[in-house]
DNA sequence: AATGAATGAGTGTTCATTCAT
DNA sequence: TATGAATGAACACTCATTCAT
């Protein structure tokens, strides 16, 4: 029995389809989790989810706190990946700014359930998971803050600009989208993010003499 | 006892006492919710809190959601309050978002349980409490977007900015605060307000050139 | 400080006073626990019925199962007393279970909750009140056999009448009325006693040729 | 897992099994409630009286209450069914009388607790059970007054007889021996139920002499 | 690969009762 | 004479989790 991530690995061809079959049950649980909460989810909703019994579950998941580590680890993972690439490359700082908000946004698109169970109910892992998670996203908001500084010592973005709260005020922006979005309308993120990106900008960015007409 | 509206009504005297009290219980159990979420929070926690027994405080409360109902209340009500009367002010348009944003970080500081137990637990309320509350919300939403169009249609904003998205990037802005004030630092509120004002209204308004004269 | 019936007692006027109160009380116990049940009523009930606190139950209670108690003595001493005078009358014996039926039956005129609570609820006793009863049932059960048997052995009752059987059937007839009275008909209480008398005499008596008219 | 009716349905074999411990968990209710009343009657005595552990009622029960009303409803079901019959078939009125006494009495014997309970209990059920029950009830008694009348109307039974009260009296005679049967006496059913018939017939049926021939 | 059956630790809530005032 | 405040023991019920099969 090998062992990959700590996780005792099952034999050739099955691993495959446990594996397949894992990421279901996942699924299945930041769905839950997502719509009504953590704690109000119950392992049985998520079998029902599935259509298992619920003790079937355990063949997949260690405990329901498991899952949530799960699910927020793959989704901080996104976030850390895509913002060191965007910290990383050279283009102007205004243009780094909406690309990272484009790119926090599309994740509500490709994985919404995991991105808002990461948002919403991080709170609820165990202390131990928590610090690691939290660690990953002071990584992430380093990045952010990274480039604000880029933008600052560019002449880019406002010399007065306090760099961490315009950091917490670009990610509370970003974030504050998963309320909402699906609820109060159906349109595209690419829109969205321009909007946010937008006000973020112009407010931030120094020496502008009008609103530029395309941007 | 006398029964009026059909609730037990106390005497002259007693009657303080009990209010007093009534709201220290309020207070720990906001303390409680907002530390644990309500959910984890037990009725136990709240009651070693007070330093009484857990079912002492069934004298006070109808039940656990009775007083998430009546945090909930208590908080949205200082929101529609104070945003009213802004709204209904006669003065520059930057200067009534600037007293709005300043006015919903202030409540932080008055009464910081209640807003952050209103911002994260409010969706734990039952049905007919949550709408109740979010039909007040709604209030504060549009109060906020009123402002925010009289300033469009004086030309202090910019005309293509989106007053409904506006809005919630504002509130996400002044919500945001809740989650790392007290964590990540003790700086004045005022300060804090005054840069989110800046990053709001300087992207927001139109035709600056980098004016920063009395802001 | 005097004792009677192993109570102690309060001075002169106020004792009077305190008497007359004790009774309401008894009486506001016994009108929940027939509506309610025993079980199913509580203090807090029985206090709103009085218009006073529930602690203040305690004043004149020891406890709630006391209250049970009195109130199944008082029934029981009822039916005790009248049973016996009966017995001991000289008159037909027909005439003696008509107005044994009748006597049981009125009960439920002049004091409706005593004898419905004592019927329904003096299972919930304690162990040694419930005994206590039982003792005075079989004394008024042994009452109504005597008449029967008297019955028997004057060649008024069929002599293969099974005495025992007997008295339980006319009891259990008598005491059914108690639970559709007032639900089901407000008809007078004398001729429902008639009916059920009809009812079990015209089979007991034995060498009737045809139905007595006016009986 | 399959849903049909939205109720979890359980393969071939287990679901026998689950089924006859289902029973064996409604015995031990019924056998609770009898003996301590329904409010009295723990689910941990009920639990204790299985050999299992509390929460494991769960499994089998929704509730406690759902449990009284599977007791109720079985004992109703049986009245109803026998009565229809005994009401439809073709003999003389006193051998129907005399089979519905049986029949009501035999219930007693196949399963005693579940009468008990029906009888005692059936008004510690919530309301909409109640009055479902309460329905069955009627039509029971609407069968037995059905009976009676026909009676009267055959001449069988005296013509001054009102048969309401008549079918009440019936039924407070037989309901009657669930309180003291198998602790008074140990005697069979079938004299019993002969005896009671008796008292009733003998009373309710016109123009006898003196005859008891073959009753 | 999955489940039927069961559990143990808890959860909110109720209620009779107490006692200083 | 009555009550405000509090308690302790119990209660029905929930839920994540286990394990033999």
């Amino acid at each position: 029995m090998q062992l990959i991530n700590g996780e005792a690995v099952r034999g050739r061809a099955p691993e495959k389809k446990y594996r397949a079959r894992y990421l279901e049950v996942l699924n299945a649980a930041a769905k839950l989790f997502s719509a009504k909460g953590y704690q109000a989810a119950t392992t049985t909703h998520i079998a029902e989810e599935l259509g298992i019994h619920q003790a079937s579950l355990y063949y997949y998941l260690k405990s329901k706190e498991q899952a949530l580590e799960q699910i927020c680890e793959i989704a901080i993972d996104g976030y850390v990946r895509f913002s060191q690439a965007i910290r990383k490359s050279r283009q102007p700082v205004t243009t780094k700014l909406r690309k990272l908000i484009f790119m926090h946004l599309i994740t509500l698109e490709l994985r919404p359930n995991f991105f808002k169970v990461f948002q919403e109910n991080r709170k609820d892992l165990g202390d131990q998971a928590r610090h690691r998670i939290g660690q990953q996203i002071r990584t992430y908001e380093s990045n952010v803050e990274s480039i604000i500084r880029q933008g600052i010592r560019a002449g880019a973005l406002r010399a007065d600009l306090n760099p961490v709260r315009a950091t917490l005020a670009l990610l509370a922006l970003c974030n504050s989208v998963a309320v909402w979005w699906h609820v109060r309308s159906d349109e595209a993120i690419q829109l969205i993010a321009k909007d946010l990106a937008d006000i973020f900008i112009k407010g931030a960015e120094s020496g502008k003499a009008a609103a530029k007409p395309g941007v």
